[in-house]
DNA sequence: AGGATCACG
DNA sequence: ACGTACGTGATCCTG
């Protein structure tokens, strides 16, 4: 026989290994229909890396049959005070069995015995015919089993690492020979397992003792040999334990299975099998594994499209197009407003026109589609498709239903940016991935064959046609109609005009600030160098733990997962110990700015107009906040001086114009006032108090607001935020730094003083578990799976968003209302002012001067009655001749 | 690709 | 006893 090789797995132990290994990204790993999947990805990843390299002509998975077995008959506490196994991993177990069988694995469990057994017996039965055998586990129990044909893989850390035990590998770790594992069990005993052995005998003696005489039975023959001592004792009283627990620990290598070595044949991959199975559990990084193998025939699940090419020559024929249609711009690069058109769709019904000619786009026809205010065009991101639509001459203002906007406002936790992974989530399968289409990474490129091209276009059109009614069923439903057509769709233009209208860079005062910034770096960096007594890399943060805690002996602190912690507050604790902290600080800062504020911006800017266009995600958070790409313009720096000046650079890009800043003042603790209905927190934003002085007042009880200190302000300012991020003991503490004790006591006067929002807190916990999902005044939806999760970390991270979300993600909605309705009066009054960013809190313009004195009263105006909440919303504004000046 | 760090609200 | 404040994006280093 040539080279037999036979993989026997612990399924059990394996998976609660992969379960653990993955606990952090629990919730990342849920399907379609709310199924964990972290212990199935990771066995999947295990078998991946140990077939790779083992190769096996044979294979099994063994499971543990129940809870009871030969063992738990000898001795009644055995397994006994192990915790239940999480409801998360128990679900996946069913599907690790598919997932074995795509895999064309057998497996095998039998009643009263455990995978340990099967796994025992069937390798001692390989190994008398001749075969090499693997065993794969995360239990070091089983590495009794090594032998010269057979090694015992143990699973370390993750699961896709592991550890081969050879016998000798066996010897070089322990010290002793495999067949002694059971006997170390019997001295030392097992915790996991729950049983006994030898009082006060750990792993270290039983070591030692088997160095010695061998086995259990050998030491208890020796017994008379040794010198009088506790351990002496101890071994005389728990003989009876020894020798039980070296029996519990023995695999036993004769279990009654009903499986031969004939049966356990490998025959590899199921190639459809997996991939409806990789689909199911919507393991994309899989899937895509599968595609790239050879030999992978594409499923044809896609139904035959016929489509028409649209030419000058055929035109005409969409004017025969009435009523509700679909159309898709496809500009394949990441960012839209310098992306490459690749070609097009429009049509409905089966009726489909595609073409790569993006000229076409340009004939009166098309204009007036896109013109028509009656016509019912709908896409896949109406922002992308406005924008790109705009870089053509062509505006379009009759975008009617945008299918991406639907399917966040459904569920922000499930969407996607490609309209096939989309249309998979919900349950529309007619349609491949950009990425199966079109390849991923530098492999990335629209098909240069038509055939492929102009279907996946088609596919889209009609997946649009299938998709819109469906989620807007779905949205009704949810009661989320008014926020999908209200706000979210007519704020998708306004964006796109922002975008479109960009703001000015001076990068002559950009290149200055560069080069004044190059000058200190090096400056700054010499000293270090200095200091230190050697030159390293000050932006690595291992070589620089390296000089501060190793080379110049300062105490660390704090540890991260790959070494000392270098991060400001540690930094900060250390500064007066040594010179270099503070050159350190500085460094860091101006490098910062250097490199992201300064280098960055300028490689953004359009060399066309001097602009920089952002990109506004508005379908990414999952607050409703937006967030802001390529360049960010929402964290361009503030709080430090030497970074505020990078505002310098934001200028009108007309002569004769000011920058123009409105922003809301304290609103997520207006909204919270609101939503809470707090009497005490209402009255003083009604009375317009400095919001963090009453609470100090209240909190710290004081007279009045004549007695709050800035300090006692600033540490009242923290429990506001606190409040508003769903607080802690521990994280406030951390905050102002002071004790937990002290910041529990502020927590509980604060609940005291502010009893409504402490009765909201509790209310809003119990609806998300409830319901499962909390919303925002609009509507805005945000599930939350995890605050029934088993897991401590978890749950408690949810409960803190179930409190924070209603609140940011409610003012996300106002700032939303106001934009639309600003960029509405800006276009009905004809005014030449533009709005041009959004910083969560705050818009920002630019204005010509002789609209100045119109806008101060007509923004703050339209921003403060957006909505009507039962506190008063504040405005305050600013202006200047760029951006810092606006303050 | 992922972690550490740091910029913003 | 857990290990901790909410929401983002860009840059750099490391494996």
């Amino acid at each position: 026989m040539a080279n037999k090789k036979l993989l026997l797995i612990d399924g059990n132990s394996v998976a609660f290994r992969a379960f653990f290994a993955l606990h952090n990204a629990l919730s990342k790993f849920t399907n379609q229909d709310g199924l964990h999947t972290n212990a199935i990805y990771g066995f999947n990843k295990m078998l991946d890396h140990i077939l790779e390299i083992t190769k096996p002509t044979d294979a099994l998975v063994a499971f543990d049959a129940g809870k009871t077995t030969f063992r738990t008959e000898m001795f009644d506490g055995y397994k006994g005070g192990r915790s239940k196994t999480p409801p998360e991993l128990s679900e996946q177990m069913p599907y690790l069995r598919q997932l074995l069988a795509g895999y064309g694995i057998k497996t095998y469990e039998l009643t009263n015995y455990e995978a340990d057994d099967i796994i025992g017996t069937l390798s001692k039965e390989a190994e008398q015919t001749g075969y090499e055998v693997t065993v794969v586990t995360g239990d070091r129990d089983l590495t009794q089993l090594a032998s010269e044909q057979t090694t015992v893989a143990v699973t370390v850390k993750g699961v896709s690492e592991v550890e081969h035990y050879t016998p000798a590998h066996v010897k070089e770790k322990l010290g002793l020979a495999p067949n002694q594992i059971i006997d170390m069990k019997g001295l030392a005993g097992d915790t996991s397992d729950n049983y006994p052995g030898v009082t006060k005998v750990g792993e270290k003696t039983a070591i030692k003792l088997l160095q010695q005489y061998g086995t259990v039975e050998g030491v208890y023959e020796h017994l008379d040999d040794m010198k009088a001592s506790k351990l002496k004792e101890h071994l005389i009283a728990d003989q009876a334990n020894a020798f039980l627990s070296k029996k519990l620990a023995t695999i036993n290598r004769a279990a009654p299975i009903k499986v031969g070595l004939s049966d356990l044949t490998y025959e590899g991959k199921q190639q459809t099998e997996l991939v409806d199975f990789y689909e199911r559990m919507n393991f994309q990084s899989f899937l895509n594994q599968m595609r790239a193998t050879e030999g992978f025939a594409e499923k044809q699940t896609i139904k035959d499209i016929t489509y028409t090419i649209l030419t000058d020559k055929n035109i005409a024929e969409i004017e025969k197009l009435t009523g509700e249609i679909s159309f898709y711009l496809e500009l394949p690069e990441k960012n839209y407003h310098t992306s490459d058109f690749a070609g097009f769709g429009i049509g409905h019904e089966e009726e489909w026109y595609v073409s790569r000619d993006i000229e076409l786009l340009r004939h009166s026809i098309f204009k007036k589609i896109f013109r028509d205010s009656q016509r019912q065009i709908n896409v896949f991101d109406l922002k992308r498709t406005y924008v790109g639509l705009n870089r053509l001459g062509i505006s379009f203002e009759n975008g009617r239903n945008d299918v991406l906007l639907q399917s966040y406002l459904l569920d922000t936790n499930d969407n996607s940016n490609d309209l096939g992974a989309l249309a998979h989530r919900h349950g529309y399968q007619e349609i491949s991935t950009d990425e199966e289409v079109y390849g991923t990474g530098v492999k990335r490129q629209i098909p240069a064959n038509d055939a492929v091209f102009f279907k996946h276009l088609a596919a889209k059109l009609r997946a649009i046609e299938n998709l819109v009614p469906q989620l807007q069923a779905e949205l009704k439903q949810n009661q989320q109609i008014e926020l999908y057509t209200n706000i979210e769709l007519p704020l998708a233009l306004v964006l796109a005009k922002m975008e479109i209208a960009g703001i000015r860079v001076d990068t002559k005062r950009l290149e200055q600030m560069e080069s004044e910034f190059t000058e200190r770096l090096s400056e700054i960096e010499q000293m270090i160098y200095n200091e230190a007594g050697e030159t390293f890399n000050i932006k690595s943060t291992k070589q620089l733990g390296h000089v501060l805690f190793e080379k110049l002996g300062l105490p660390s602190s704090k540890k991260t997962k790959t070494g000392y912690s270098t991060a400001v507050s540690v930094l900060e604790g250390l500064r007066g110990q040594a010179p270099i902290i503070d050159n350190i600080l500085s460094y860091r800062q101006i490098s910062k700015i250097q490199s992201t504020y300064v280098k960055g911006l300028l490689k953004v800017v359009h060399s066309t107009d001097q602009k920089v266009h952002t990109t506004y995600l508005q379908t990414l958070t999952q607050t409703g906040r937006l967030s802001s790409i390529d360049p960010n313009l929402q964290n361009i720096p503030i709080r430090l001086e030497e970074g505020r000046k990078i505002r310098q650079a934001f200028v009108p890009s007309h002569a004769h114009a000011q920058i123009f800043s409105s922003d809301y003042s304290q609103i997520e603790l207006r909204v919270l006032a609101h939503i809470t209905g707090d009497k005490n927190l209402q009255d003083a934003f009604k009375n317009d108090e400095d919001i963090h002085a009453s609470t100090a007042v209240r909190i710290f009880g004081l007279k009045d607001a004549s007695e709050v200190t800035p300090n006692i302000r600033r540490q009242a300012k923290a429990v506001n935020f606190g409040i508003v991020y769903g607080i802690s003991d521990y994280g406030l503490s951390q905050n102002i730094g002071i004790s937990r004790k002290q910041a529990k006591t502020f927590i509980d006067t604060y609940f005291q003083e502010f009893p409504g929002v402490k009765s909201y807190i509790d209310r809003i916990v119990a609806t998300a578990r409830e319901q499962g999902y909390v919303e925002t005044i609009a509507h805005r939806r945000r599930y939350l799976p995890d605050v029934n999760s088993s897991n401590h970390n978890q749950r408690a991270f949810a409960e803190r968003t179930a409190m924070n979300t209603p609140i940011q993600g409610s003012a996300a909605d106002i700032i939303k209302i106001a934009m639309i309705q600003m960029q509405k009066k800006l276009e009905e009054l004809h005014l030449q002012t533009k709005m041009l960013l959004q910083v969560h809190d705050e818009l920002i313009f630019e204005v010509p001067d002789d609209e100045l004195a119109q806008i101060q009263k007509l923004v703050p105006s339209v921003m403060d009655s957006a909505i009507k909440l039962d506190v008063p919303l504040k405005v305050e504004s600013a202006f200047g001749k760029n951006w810092y000046d606006a303050k």
